[in-house]
DNA sequence: GACAAGATTCGCT
DNA sequence: GCGAATCTTGTCG
């Protein structure tokens, strides 16, 4: 077992250390009585001030986005193109909107579970890879949004791990323009990771 | 109240 | 490599 890690950790004021620190860390969901846990392989970072591709940028305040005004420690979970749920974590204090996405974890417990979840029947690479992909692996869904990550469903663990990280630029936000460009994904190194394009 | 677009994935060409 | 699937959210009338 790992050290859970708490609000203050996610409360940081540098969400893109902060991105980079969760690479090796544990994100354990206990949901359906069932406890799926996975390494973090691969994150992104999101601002809310000075980052177009943030959902809240510019302080814009939606329902949608109302979680990540929140101090950090919350799972900000939202439905994109209809299909895929995406697990965000939001961090820095309060009225701050800066958010990590989770893209793609290796899984280490309860991989039987992810694999019924995900209707497949042999373990592979791919099969906590990809944000959509991930949140079904762990049965994530906007139930979870706002939910404390202090509680028991759904948490994260520091197990000591120092991986080698190496950043990369973010995926899937061409509408960002600029910002597209900023260095803000991290991945472990060795590790197969989750970018198709 | 209606409409366009999205932090994606999968299947087919 | 390209396009469909699919529905919530945000913006406009």
């Amino acid at each position: 077992m790992g050290l859970k890690l708490d609000a203050a950790y996610f409360q940081q004021s540098d969400v893109v250390a902060l991105a980079k620190d969760l690479i090796g860390k544990r994100l354990v969901s206990q949901i359906g009585n069932i406890r799926t846990s996975g390494l973090i392989t691969e994150t992104e970072a999101y601002r809310g001030w000075g980052d177009k591709a943030c959902h809240a940028h510019l302080q814009k305040k939606t329902q949608r986005t109302a979680v990540m005004y929140q101090p950090g420690g919350v799972a900000y979970v939202y439905l994109c193109y209809g299909i895929h749920h995406l697990f965000n974590i939001v961090t820095n204090v309060k009225d701050q909107a800066d958010a990590i996405l989770i893209r793609a974890i290796q899984p280490d417990a309860g991989i039987a579970a992810m694999l019924n979840r995900r209707a497949k029947k042999k373990a592979e690479p791919g099969l906590a890879a990809g944000p959509g992909n991930l949140t079904k692996a762990l049965g994530i869904t906007t139930k979870y949004y706002g939910h404390s990550l202090e509680g028991s469903l759904l948490f994260l663990e520091d197990i000591g791990l120092k991986p080698d990280v190496e950043s990369r630029t973010r995926i899937g936000i061409d509408y960002a323009g600029e910002d597209a460009l900023l260095p803000w994904r991290f991945v472990w190194k060795e590790k197969p990771c989750v970018s198709k394009k």
